[in-house]
DNA sequence: ATGATTTATGACAACCTTGTCAACATTGCG
DNA sequence: CGCAATGTTGACAAGGTTGTCATAAATCAT
């Protein structure tokens, strides 16, 4: 108890400290924090408990003086939403920008090759690959070629193989059902995601095992494939409203798509929410500007990315990320397009 | 021309440089630099000299690592729109991110003591200010008295006595006005923004003045006070579309308004653009997001924001920005929700 | 003119890390 | 057992900046 942390320093531990702590010089602890070979695992050992010990953290200004030049981060985007790249952008910049780090943003509108090009060039330390880049094998061979490191923002399949930063998409749109469940309807349209997204199926997996749950069996006439887009969005709400026996709530895989099908509900006289709930995922920007304002589920998007970048960054995965998938909170965000099923039509 | 640059190092020039050339010792450069007193007027002027003929730029990795922490410019936001917060959150992030400044961003929603407190807190070295901030006589005294560094965007009345980032909000409007004017539209709606927003007033004058160019004369009826929200746009689109004689055209003064404005065409089964013509101003990320997609002004907000950052981060002001307003360009984006003038009606 | 005070400048250390090179310890081979 | 080759570790310098202190120059009072 004696040692209770008051009496530590505030000071942020230097190498010298780690040093003192596990009795070698400090060329050793710089040695083995930046895992080059020709250490004795004994000592390797004994360093690495010192650094945990005392949470050393590298210092990123002094590094960047003596390498002359800050370290990269590469940063891989290929979506059509602005709103989604900014958020990735904004997460990424954050901690990069704490840790000292330099971000290189690249939109991969062409092959493999660019790609390449640009990553042997800029030599990053580490890469950060969105959706659906996550999801092609090619890519990740690549950088495996390269024995590069690099955390995948919601792969497919999220396996201790990569590192993968992730949110429970199925269990997130389970939630969502289960809420315009609650909130009484019965009939719930459902508007997939893009096909080569792979949260697309987990959350058409989340709606379908809710409706399970709850004993209502699933009207094929209920479900459209939409690709992610406002423009699909449109097509797909325009079809579920003009059935015979339209939904009395609509579930769309995120906010563009959900917006649309406002937008659908306005040119038709619907009103939303009192006639029409719905709902989206995201949680973009464009949820909080539309009218009404989106009920919708939050994913915390760039906080997503920031995780990623922190663990390429952090010094004790030097050798390696650790391979092992992350999950972040998600959370329902209540607003105004989602209420209490029409009793009327009930009765 | 035997010193025509090709001979000359690569690499940046560095304190030790600048004394060499300057003929003094690199400690005196620091005190010039830093604004010391105790410097001879004469030696100031010359170590200046050398500084700008060497472009010499601060290697912000060494001086964080001197003075054990890095510097930080605080950004002073108060805005209800996220996206615009976002655009200026990257902006500055970015260009701090380059100059190896740490940044903090405050949301003003309380009163004058909250951010006065902050600022004490964190001790900037220099203040973003955003809009409607940037107006506020209050907050600005108690930067002045500080003596803290500071740069407006878009203030009311760019002179002289601030340092401020700007667009041409008039010529901007009235270059929209224009377009629209050339497309055939005479009658020509238009939805005012805040009116505690400076750029409200210049954005209404850039019209004013191209109609009044065009002998046209304006209708006060086609002229709507509005509020940047969305719902302000609607309650203002649903008027002017009432009208017994309605415009052919709306200009909002920005995106989020003509977002609405398109939204109660829809309802009205108004088709935009060959029915109604609708443009906005800023670009913000909605403007691509809605169909038809929205023609408007791109207004750089991020790099203003970024501009002014790289003004307070510049050393050779280290002592008082220099007080001259700084304008960058604008440019029309033209998408598909402005179309020629229906001819039916107008022959 | 001389000593005391203020002003202007420079020499040097320090911040924390990585690269170079030398020294020491260990192993393998003849 | 001795020598070479290899594996492991440490001493020291350097990177560009700012803080401390000392020194040199200028000013002032006597």
């Amino acid at each position: 108890m004696e040692n209770s942390g008051s009496d530590r320093p505030r000071q942020r531990a230097t190498m010298i400290d780690v040093a003192k702590d596990a009795g070698v010089s400090f060329k050793t602890v710089s040695r083995v924090l930046n895992g080059e070979s020709n250490v004795r695992e004994e000592t390797r050992q004994l360093v690495m408990n010192a650094a945990e010990r005392l949470n050393y953290r590298l210092n990123a200004a002094a590094r960047n003086l003596r390498v002359g030049g800050p370290q990269i981060i590469a940063l891989l985007v290929q979506n059509p939403s602005r709103s989604y790249i900014e958020s990735v952008h904004l997460g990424a910049l954050q901690r990069c920008h704490k840790t000292g780090m330099h971000l290189i943003m690249e939109e991969c509108e062409g092959g493999l090759t660019e790609i390449e090009a640009m990553i042997t060039k800029s030599s990053p330390v580490g890469v950060v690959v969105t959706p659906p880049l996550c999801d092609d094998p090619e890519l990740i061979k690549m950088l495996d070629a390269k024995k590069l490191r690099y955390v995948l923002i919601a792969p497919r399949n999220p396996n201790a193989a990569y590192a993968s930063i992730n949110i429970n998409d199925d269990v997130a749109a389970q939630e969502m059902t289960e809420h315009l469940l609650s909130l009484g309807h019965k009939r719930i349209g459902f508007i997939k995601g893009h096909p080569d997204h792979s949260v697309s199926a987990k959350r058409y997996n989340g709606y379908s095992n809710a409706m399970k749950a709850a004993g209502i069996a699933i009207d094929p006439q209920l479900i459209e494939q939409g690709e992610f887009t406002w423009a699909s969005g449109l097509a797909c709400a325009e079809k579920l409203l003009d059935l015979p026996s339209p939904p009395s709530a609509v579930f769309a895989s995120n906010d563009d798509m959900a917006a649309a099908v406002i937008a659908a509900a306005y040119r038709r006289n619907i009103h939303v929410p009192n006639d029409l709930s719905v709902v989206g995922f995201d949680n973009m920007q464009v949820a909080a500007v539309i009218s009404p304002q989106l009920t919708t589920v939050n994913q915390p998007i760039a906080d997503m990315v920031s995780e990623a970048v922190g663990l390429l960054t952090d010094q004790t995965f030097q050798s390696g990320v650790r391979s092992k998938p992350i999950f972040l909170d998600h959370h329902l965000v209540i607003r105004e397009s989602a209420a209490p099923a029409n009793t009327k039509v009930a009765t």
